[in-house]
RNA sequence: GGACCUUUAGCUCAGUUGGUUAGAGCGUUUCCUUGACAUGGAAAAGGUCACUGGUUCGAGUCCAGUAAGGUCCA
C-alpha cells in the first residue's frame, strides 16, 4: 500500500480520479429493474455561461444527493447539459462581428445563425467542463442542448400541440420591449427598479376657451406627441364640465377630446391623466374602451420618429425627454417641475428601461394552471423550504398569458407559415385556423414556394420548460425508450433558485402536467387532433403524480457577498470558483460551500470557510495517515471482514463511546440528508471526525496502541470509524474520500467508493451484535466524566501558566464510586492531561484545586501557592454557583412547577440541585482551607 | 399597497415538538513544534437571544404588536 503523504494535495487527486470514473462510466445512468431510480436534471446553464459561485453551490447540491443515492444502492441519472439562451448568444456573437464592423444584417439570418453555432462549437459549454472540475457526477453521454435537433424537435411538437388545443393565439398587444435587444420579452423578464426622475407638470389648454387650461402631470413628456386624449374621473367634480371637450395637445399641436374613464386616480397630480396609448399599457385600454387613435412616437431601437414632430424626431428617448420639456418651457405649457421617484421596467439582460409597444406577438394560455397548483398543495410535488410554494401559488392565481414570441434568428424559429402575399397586419382570429391563409406543423408545408416561414423564435423558457422529459427522448417513442424515460420519470429533486420559480419551476410542471402520458396511467393514447379545441378535462391525482416533472424542489439560497450584495460580473464581487478550487481543492470548496448554506436562507460568502473545507480535508486525511503508520492493515475489503477483526470483549469505554457517537452522528446524518439538510449534515460530520474522533479517540488510542493486547481491536475500530465516516462524507467530497478509501484498502481496485453500500446506524448496530457487542451507556458515561476531569486538569495547569509541562503531579480527592473510574482509565487520563502522574489522596491542603465530576482535583505544586488569587477564583465560581442554586431551588419551591412539569423534568432539577449544593460545599470547604 | 424572510458572541451562523448553567466555526488572548495533522494541539475571554406586551409552572423557541434590514409580487 503506497504511504500517505504528509498532508493533502488535492489537485492530482481530483484529476486522476475523475479521469477514472469516467472512463469507467461510472456516472452512467442505467434502467435497473430491481432498483430504485434516483434522478435529476440539472438547470442547464447558459451556454455561454462560466462557473459562478450560485452554479457552484447548486450542483455540489445535486451531486450530493446523487452520489448519496448511489450509495444508498439506487439507480442514479443526472442529465447535463446547456440552454441555448436567445439574446445572451445572440449578443455575444453580435459583439464579436461588432469587432469587425460588422452586424447580423451584413450576414443575413442563415448565415448568422451559422456563425452562432461555430461560436457554440468553439466557446459554448465551457461550463460543463468547469463542472467535471468540480467533480459533478453527470451521465455526460446524455449531455443535452437545447438547440440540439432532437430537442428542437420537442419543442416545436409543443408548439403544434399547443396551438392545435387552443392554447396558442396571434395577438397584437402591449409588450414589454427591450430597445436594445429590439424584441419583445416577457412580463417575468422585466425587473422593477425605483428610479429618480422629473415629474412634469404641462397644462393643455381648451380649444374652446383660450386661457383655461387642464394640467396634467407625466414623467414622459417625449410621448405628448402621441397623446391622443386626456382623461379624468367621471366622478370628479372638478371637471365634470370639461368632459366631451378638446384640449390642444401642447407638442405636434392638435386637438384632442377629454374622456371620462374609472381608471383614473382622482388622488394622483390633478386628477387629469394624458392618455398615449401606443406608449403605456394602461393607456392603451383606455384608448380602446373610448375607440381612440394610436400614435406611435418611437422606433424599435427607442428614438424617436417623425411623428414626434420636428425638434424631437430623430432624438434618443432620454434625449427626446430633456428637448420636449425645453420645448413646453418655452411654449409655456410647463408650469412646474418636481423630483420624482417611481418604479420603472428594465429589461433583465439588456438593464435598460423597457418600452411598453404595441406589437403583433404569438401568447399562450397556460394548460394545466389548475393542475399545477393542485400538484403543490396537495404536496403531490415538495417544495423545500416549504414556503415557496405560496409565492408558487401566489403566482398561478393571478396567471397571465404568456409573450412567447421574440424577435431574434438565434432559437426555435417559430413553425408557421403565411401564405406568401397575405398582409400578416391584417389577419384576425379566425384566419389562423384557415389553412390556405396559415399553416402550422412541425414539417412546414408541403410547398414551400407559396409561403413564408414566422420570422419569430420562441422564447429560450418555451424550450427548457420542457427539459424534464425532452432530455428523456420525448416525445418519440423509441429515444424514451433509450433513455429509460419510464423508469426515470418523474424525476426525483429539482436544485434551483427561487429567482427563477415562475420562469421555470412553474412552467415545467405545467408541462409535464401537459405533454406527459405515462403508460401506467392507462392514459395513453395516440396524439390527435381529436382533443383539439377541447377544454382537456382535470387530471385526476394518480395521472398529477404520473406527470409531474419532479417530486422534490429544493430552493438554495442566494450567494451574496460580506456586504449582502448578490454576487454578479458587473460587481465584480464574485470570485472565480476556479482559483478556489486551485487553492482549496474542489473538495475543500465543496465542504466550505455547503457548511455554510443553511436551507432556504441566504449566504453571506466566507473565504475563509472554504478554508475551513480544505483543513477539514487535510485533518480527514492526516486521521487516515494515523491509521496507517499505526500497524499493519488489516483485512478491509469488506464491513463483514472489519467486523470480524473486532473483539467486543476488549472493549474499554472509549470504544463504547466512539461506536455510540458514530451510530448517532449516522443516524443525524442520514435524517439530514432525508430532509434537504445539507449544512447540518456536514456539520455534524465536522463535529463528530474532528472533535470525538480527532480530538478524544485517536489521542487515547495512542496508549492503546502501545499494548499488544488491546492493538489489534482498536485498529479494527478505527478502520470501522474511518470506513463509515468515508462514506458519509463521500456525497460532500468525493475526491479525498475516493483516493483514502483506496489507500485503505476498503475497495478492491479497479473498484469505486460508490459500489459499496451504505449502512444505518441500524445495520451497524445489528453488524456489532453479531459479534457479540452492545453499548454499555454506563461506560459511555463515564467517558463524558473523563473528559470533563482531563479537561478541568488541563485548564487547571493553563491557569498556573504550566499548560506546557508534562511532568506535573496530580492529587486527587475521590469517592469510592468515582476512582475505579480514574483508576480504570489513568494511563490515558495521565497522558490526556499531560501529567505526570494522578495519586489518589485522603486529604490536601493548600494547593490550587478544582471540582470535577471525579472527585476534587489538585495540582501539586511544590511551589508557594498565590492564595489571594486562588480564593478570588474559587469565590468567583462559588458566586454563581450559588446563584443557580437558588434558581434551581426557587423552581422546586414553586409548586404550580412541582405540579405540573412533567416528572423528568422534575427529577432533572433535583438531581441538579444535589449537584450543585455538593459541589458548592466541596468549593466552600477549598475556600476555607486556603 | 400585499406577501414572505431575517434580527442570538467582534464576524458568519446553528439552536429540531417550550424544560438543567444558550452552542459551533472564524476572529481575539495565552501557552505549545510532544512521533497523524501548525492546514495542528491545549486553555481562556466574549451573549439583557432587536424591542414591547401576552400565553405558560417555565419562552431564544409559541402568539400579538413595534423597529431595522432584505426578497418577491403589484
Amino acid at each position: 500500500m503506497p504511504e500517505i503523504t504528509k498532508s493533502y494535495e488535492s489537485r492530482d487527486v481530483e484529476k486522476k480520479w475523475y479521469a477514472a470514473w469516467q472512463s469507467a462510466q461510472a456516472f452512467a445512468g442505467r434502467v435497473s429493474p430491481g432498483k430504485e431510480p434516483y434522478s435529476i436534471v440539472i438547470p442547464p446553464p447558459n451556454v455561454t455561461g462560466v462557473l459562478t459561485m450560485g452554479h457552484v453551490l447548486n450542483n455540489a447540491l445535486q451531486d450530493i444527493l446523487i452520489r448519496r443515492a448511489r450509495l444508498e444502492g439506487k439507480s442514479a441519472l443526472w442529465i447535463p447539459g446547456t440552454d441555448h439562451a436567445g439574446i445572451a448568444t445572440q449578443t455575444v456573437v453580435e459583439r464579436e462581428l461588432r469587432k469587425q464592423k460588422k452586424t447580423r444584417h451584413d450576414f443575413g439570418r442563415e448565415k448568422f445563425v451559422e456563425k452562432v453555432w461555430e461560436w457554440r462549437h468553439e466557446k459554448g459549454g465551457i461550463i460543463l467542463e468547469q463542472l467535471r472540475r468540480l467533480g459533478a457526477s453527470c451521465d455526460w453521454e446524455r449531455a443535452q442542448f437545447t438547440m440540439d435537433p432532437t430537442y428542437s424537435q420537442a419543442v416545436l411538437d409543443v408548439f403544434v400541440k399547443l396551438f392545435e388545443r387552443g392554447h396558442i393565439y396571434r395577438g397584437k398587444r402591449m409588450v414589454n420591449w427591450c430597445p436594445v435587444s429590439l424584441t419583445a420579452l416577457s412580463d417575468e423578464e422585466v425587473i422593477m427598479k425605483p428610479v429618480n426622475g422629473t415629474l412634469y407638470k404641462v397644462r393643455y389648454e381648451l380649444t374652446g376657451r383660450p386661457g383655461e387650461f387642464v394640467q396634467v402631470a407625466t414623467t414622459r413628456p417625449e410621448t405628448i406627441p402621441g397623446d391622443v386624449a386626456l382623461a379624468v374621473h367621471p366622478d370628479d367634480p372638478r371637471y365634470s364640465g370639461l368632459i366631451g371637450q378638446t384640449v390642444w395637445r401642447p407638442l405636434n399641436r392638435a386637438p384632442i377630446p377629454i374622456v371620462a374613464d374609472t381608471a383614473v386616480d382622482k388622488e394622483f397630480g390633478s386628477g387629469a391623466l394624458k392618455i398615449t396609448p401606443a406608449h403605456d399599457k394602461v393607456d392603451f385600454e383606455v384608448g380602446q374602451r373610448h375607440q381612440l387613435p394610436i400614435i406611435d412616437v418611437l422606433n424599435a431601437d427607442g428614438t424617436l420618429n417623425d411623428l414626434a414632430g420636428p425638434g424631437l424626431a430623430g432624438l434618443d428617448r432620454f434625449a427626446g425627454r430633456k428637448k420636449a420639456a425645453e420645448l413646453l418651457r418655452e411654449s409655456g405649457a410647463l408650469v412646474g417641475e418636481e423630483a420624482y421617484s417611481n418604479n420603472v421596467g428594465y429589461s433583465e439582460r439588456a438593464d435598460v428601461p423597457i418600452e411598453p409597444r404595441l406589437t403583433w406577438q404569438w401568447w399562450l394560455r397556460y394548460p394545466r394552471v389548475e393542475e399545477a397548483k393542485t400538484a403543490v398543495r396537495d404536496g403531490h410535488i415538495k417544495f423545500y423550504p416549504e414556503r415557496w410554494s405560496k409565492v408558487y401559488l401566489h403566482w398561478l392565481e393571478n396567471i397571465q398569458d404568456w409573450c412567447i414570441s421574440r424577435q431574434l434568428w438565434w432559437g426555435h424559429r417559430i413553425p408557421v407559415w403565411y401564405r406568401k402575399g397575405l398582409d400578416r397586419e391584417k389577419l384576425v382570429p379566425a384566419d389562423l385556423k384557415d389553412p390556405t391563409k396559415v399553416h402550422v406543423s412541425l414539417a412546414g408545408p408541403a410547398d414551400p414556394e407559396n409561403w413564408v416561414q414566422e420570422d419569430d423564435v420562441l422564447d429560450t423558457w418555451a424550450s427548457s420548460w420542457l427539459w424534464p422529459f425532452a432530455t428523456m427522448g420525448w416525445p418519440n417513442p423509441a429515444e424514451m425508450k433509450k433513455a429509460g424515460f419510464d423508469y426515470f420519470y418523474p424525476t426525483t429533486t429539482l436544485v434551483t433558485g427561487p429567482d427563477i420559480i415562475f420562469f421555470w419551476v412553474a412552467r415545467m410542471i405545467m408541462a409535464g402536467l401537459e405533454f406527459v402520458e405515462k403508460p401506467e396511467t392507462g392514459n395513453l393514447k395516440p396524439e390527435s387532433s381529436a382533443s383539439s379545441d377541447q377544454p382537456s378535462s382535470i387530471l385526476t391525482a394518480e395521472e398529477i403524480r404520473a406527470r409531474i416533472p419532479f417530486r422534490n424542489v429544493y430552493f438554495t439560497g442566494i450567494i451574496r457577498d460580506q456586504q449582502g450584495r448578490k454576487m454578479s460580473k458587473s460587481l465584480g464581487n464574485s470570485p472565480d470558483p476556479l482559483d478556489l478550487i486551485d487553492t482549496y481543492g474542489a473538495d475543500g470548496l465543496r465542504f466550505g460551500i455547503i457548511s455554510i448554506a443553511p436551507q432556504g436562507q441566504d449566504i453571506r460568502f466566507q473565504e475563509d470557510r472554504i478554508e475551513s473545507g480544505k483543513n477539514f480535508c487535510n485533518k480527514l486525511w492526516n486521521a487516515c495517515r494515523f491509521r496507517q503508520m499505526s500497524g499493519e492493515a488489516g483485512d478491509n475489503g469488506t464491513l463483514a471482514a472489519i467486523i470480524q477483526r473486532i473483539d467486543p470483549a476488549k472493549f474499554d469505554a472509549d470504544d463504547h463511546a466512539i461506536v455510540d457517537r458514530l451510530l448517532a452522528t449516522t443516524r443525524e446524518v442520514d435524517r439530514y440528508f432525508a430532509e434537504f439538510e445539507f449544512s447540518a449534515a456536514v456539520q455534524a460530520l465536522y463535529g463528530f471526525f474532528w472533535n470525538d474522533f480527532c480530538d478524544w479517540y485517536v489521542e487515547v488510542s495512542k496508549s492503546k496502541l502501545q499494548a499488544p493486547d488491546t492493538k489489534a481491536n482498536c485498529l479494527a475500530i478505527q478502520d470501522f470509524v474511518l470506513r463509515q465516516t468515508l462514506l458519509l462524507l463521500h456525497p460532500v467530497i468525493p475526491f479525498i474520500t475516493e483516493e483514502l478509501w483506496s489507500l485503505l484498502g476498503y475497495g478492491a481496485p479497479g473498484t469505486f467508493i460508490e459500489e459499496a453500500r451504505i449502512e444505518d446506524a441500524s445495520q451497524l448496530a445489528t453488524a456489532l451484535g453479531s459479534r457479540g457487542w452492545r453499548v454499555d451507556s454506563a461506560q459511555v458515561a463515564g467517558v463524558e466524566k473523563v473528559k470533563i476531569f482531563v479537561s478541568q486538569a488541563r485548564a487547571l495547569k493553563a491557569e498556573h501558566n504550566l499548560a506546557s509541562r508534562r511532568d506535573v503531579r496530580f492529587l486527587v480527592i475521590a469517592s469510592d464510586g468515582a476512582w475505579p473510574v480514574i483508576q480504570a482509565n489513568l494511563a490515558k487520563i495521565t497522558r490526556m492531561a499531560g501529567a505526570a502522574e494522578i495519586v489518589r489522596q485522603e486529604s490536601v491542603e493548600g494547593a490550587p484545586a478544582v471540582v470535577t465530576p471525579l472527585g476534587t482535583l489538585y495540582l501539586d505544586l511544590a511551589s508557594t501557592v498565590d492564595v489571594a488569587a486562588e480564593k478570588i477564583r474559587l469565590t468567583k465560581e462559588l458566586d454563581q454557583l450559588t446563584k443557580h442554586i437558588a434558581g434551581t431551588q426557587a423552581r422546586l419551591a414553586n409548586e404550580a412547577f412541582v405540579s405540573k412539569a412533567p416528572p423528568a423534568v422534575l427529577e432533572g432539577a433535583r438531581k441538579q440541585l444535589a449537584d450543585q449544593q455538593a459541589k458548592r460545599a466541596e468549593l466552600e470547604r477549598l475556600v476555607k482551607a486556603l
